[in-house]
DNA sequence: GACTTTGTTTGACACTTGTCAAGAAATCTC
DNA sequence: GAGATTTCTTGACAAGTGTCAAACAAAGTC
């Protein structure tokens, strides 16, 4: 938690006690999951700070007294957000001791959060779109999308070791194929929750093995 | 134009001189195409009836005469911008004669339009993840997105013909993975305009061989 | 040329937005 | 427990939003 930090924060140049600074620090991680909840819900574009203190349990000044404005608080959400999401397929990467086994793995894990946390898949394409507009958004979009990419990365290298193969793109274009896959997946979750899963692995079958190759 | 109709369209009753309705038309068109414009500069979020009628030689007041509301002016603007977007690549298709000529073509016209029409793309991944938020905007991006998985399913089988092969996978996926690549360059485009072109280039060359084979 | 229809302008409306400030309440300090 | 500090509530603000309607202009009809 203590990672995130806030363009606010920089302003407390005195925390005269760890236990307060450490509140603030709570208080800011309370208002940025309820803001992601209704993000998620709304989109960016939809969301409102009143929203977002009325989704949550404290009121409209609240959020001002612990957010410089408006995109401070989004940004701080966002980079919250990042240090959640990027470590998913840690586990299994780990672990696997095939590579169908890395792959089912995956795959599992993949669709569960497709299901799971749609909203949050959902608030972070908008995001990304967004930030095509809003400047200020860019730096942290750009780091997420780097997290991701390694992500991608770290999963790929596994799997091209336990097959004894050798990747056949750049980590990435394996980002933006597996990336443009998920969100094919979750834009048609909407109009069709039952198969967009496993369609999602269909595909994601068809395409893992041409990116590896002895 | 006259395949685009419109919410209010469908009020005309009587359209007295085909003269008459044909002028309506082209008054939806140049609004449309004028609020392509903003759209396209300043994202789906922060354009306002007024931004758009502020770039156009109209008043906001002609904004609302010839479009019931918001999302109608959207909607019928996003089914314009449709019709052109969609046969970017036939005339490639058609003229190519060896897979290598089909390839150079197909790089070469979606470098071209990822730079000079960047807006138009940045507008269409923006009003996508807005459809994830916005129902009304489903049908219309849903009908695009086939539109845009046909025409690269025409591309990859045309491709597959002229180097005698097939297709090793399915149409939905192999857009998807095209598509996450050229999202992937509409996006760094803007922080990186001069090298972002020859990435996707490079990258698709990495691709576009492991999806088909004899 | 009067009259109706069609198109356009203008200004207003109700509402939401981000931002802020003044003061109440809670908490901490001594 | 008094005083100082932090935290929170409340209400207000200016600006901007989509929507609409009444007045005005233009064009077509007889």
């Amino acid at each position: 938690m203590v990672a995130v930090t806030s363009a606010s924060a920089a302003e407390q140049e005195r925390p005269a006690r760890v236990s307060g600074i450490d509140k603030i620090e709570r208080r800011r991680v309370a208002l940025a999951e309820s803001a992601l909840k209704t993000l998620g819900e709304l989109g960016y574009a939809r969301t409102s700070l009143r929203e977002i203190a009325n989704n949550s349990e404290f009121t409209h000044g609240v959020v001002h007294y612990y957010f410089r404005d408006k995109i401070d608080l989004i940004s701080y959400c966002v980079r919250y957000y990042k240090t959640k999401c990027a470590r998913r397929y840690d586990e299994v990467v780990e672990t696997a001791t095939s590579g169908e086994e890395l792959v089912t793995g995956f795959l599992a894990k993949m669709t569960q959060t497709l299901v799971d946390e749609t909203p949050m898949h959902k608030l972070w394409y908008d995001l990304r779109a967004q930030s095509m507009f809003e400047e200020q958004l860019r730096p942290d979009v750009e780091a997420i999308d780097k997290l991701l990419e390694e992500m991608i990365w770290r999963i790929l290298g596994r799997y091209a070791d336990l097959t004894a193969s050798m990747p056949t793109v750049d980590a990435p274009t394996a980002y933006a194929l597996v990336d443009g896959l998920f969100e094919q997946a979750v834009v048609g979750y909407a109009a069709n929750p039952d198969k967009t899963p496993d369609l999602l692995t269909d595909r994601l079958l068809q395409v893992l093995p041409k990116l590896v190759a002895p």
